[in-house]
DNA sequence: CAACAGTTGTGCTTCCCATCACACTTTCTA
DNA sequence: TAGAAAGTGTGATGGGAAGCACAACTGTTG
């Protein structure tokens, strides 16, 4: 229970906090290893409070009527989540799975709820938060309308290369099966597609990183202009 | 400029207010119609304010890289939007186009700043409107990776008629477009899913009324167990 | 280090849907 | 009320991805 209070220092949401506050928030917090595949939220449970990714990657997935799982999105090192539960106080409609080992904090619910009430422009940091999820749902549904497997799986690359800052590295790459659920295609059509920019240097794999070589083909390719 | 304040006593986010309040917000609100077709916010404009769906029926679209269009939502009477740019004060990334005549009005954004800081509960309520939205996006997230154009359709018919308060009868129905982009199919595919629909005596359709006959047979359609 | 789970790579087949083309019907609107 | 525009119905075709089966590789854990 309780977190180093510098750590804090590293999330925008407590830039307006004085030091002896971040102490006192620093000691309620409590930090959470995960393993691989081990679920953090589970569908339908009630809100925890609000988390952190520190370290790792989580994917927020869900499952059809008829039994097949979908992946929603996935959250990478500083983002928050949990927030959905936290302002509605409905269950989550989605699960949150570690695919990588992972390292989180949880602001339980009460030190929230004290938090919002006397730092009013936090109310808005978590609600900024909501928006900007509802901006990834919205980029995520446009980039499965992309006809192609090969397409869209572009279109994911660019889209995990963006939300690393830029990066060409991504780091705790998804694994095909991962990526299969969040471009609705199977895994076999990733494995391939992923083969076929390999051979063509676009992108490269070291270990469970991922290098993007050539941004602008895998633009084009996004397009459907290079499409072979 | 203004309107009946009648009309506010059926919106919950001003069920807080007192009748004075309200005649004041009745005056300065914007009541507008818009015809079919007809562009209500565009993809990349600031916010002017948050909407409210009186009557009619409205859709979120999007575009992919390629060009294609993409439905993303759809919003019914008594509905609010807009809520996402009034929130993180970003341009939209969505277009709103009327897909019937409607009618609504615009919440101005003085007015929205004003009554959030006079009535702190509205303010969380703009909030749990726009965590509505992330769960509708996530449940049509979902349907989406049903496998066939039947199944997803299905679904959407039952998610239709779900937003309409259960109700069998879905006013304003969509066109064959307008489904097929939410679902991510053909218009001839769809055509000839809500064909088959008819024939087998599920749904029915009167104008621009589409009726759930049988609302078991549907769910069945949509959980693939009868796909014929 | 052996056994094992998890992941990636690849061939083959089947079937389904996007696309094209065009007829027909409904609804706008001038 | 006629003409145009939007929407619906339907056939034919080809390409392409899902699904299955299995091999090869990787890394993890007693």
């Amino acid at each position: 229970m309780g977190v180093d209070p510098q750590i804090l220092d590293e999330i925008p949401l407590f830039s307006g906090l004085g030091t002896q506050e971040k102490q006192r928030i620093a000691s309620v917090v409590k930090h959470i290893r995960v393993s691989k595949r081990q679920l953090v939220i589970e569908k339908g449970s009630e809100s925890l409070g609000l988390w952190v990714l520190l370290d790792g990657r989580l994917q927020g997935t869900d499952y059809t009527i008829d039994g097949r799982e979908v992946g929603l999105y996935f959250i990478v090192p500083r983002q928050f989540f949990g927030e959905l539960a936290l302002i509605d106080k409905q269950p989550s409609p989605e699960h949150i799975v570690a695919t990588a080992q992972a390292e989180l904090i949880l602001i339980p619910n009460a030190v929230c709820l004290d938090l919002v009430k006397y730092h009013p422009d936090i109310a808005t940091q978590i609600a900024k938060t909501l928006a900007s999820r509802v901006r990834g749902l919205i980029r995520q549904r446009t980039l499965l309308t992309l006809t192609t497997p090969m397409q869209r799986l572009a279109a994911q690359l660019l889209d995990l290369a963006e939300n690393s800052d830029g990066k060409i590295r991504i780091e705790f790459a998804p694994t095909h099966q991962e990526l299969a659920m969040m471009i609705n295609s199977s895994r076999e059509t990733v494995t391939r597609a992923f083969r076929s920019m390999q051979v063509q240097g676009i992108v490269k794999r070291d270990g469970n990183v991922l290098i993007i070589s050539k941004h602008k083909n895998l633009r084009e390719l996004a397009e459907g202009r290079h499409d072979t």
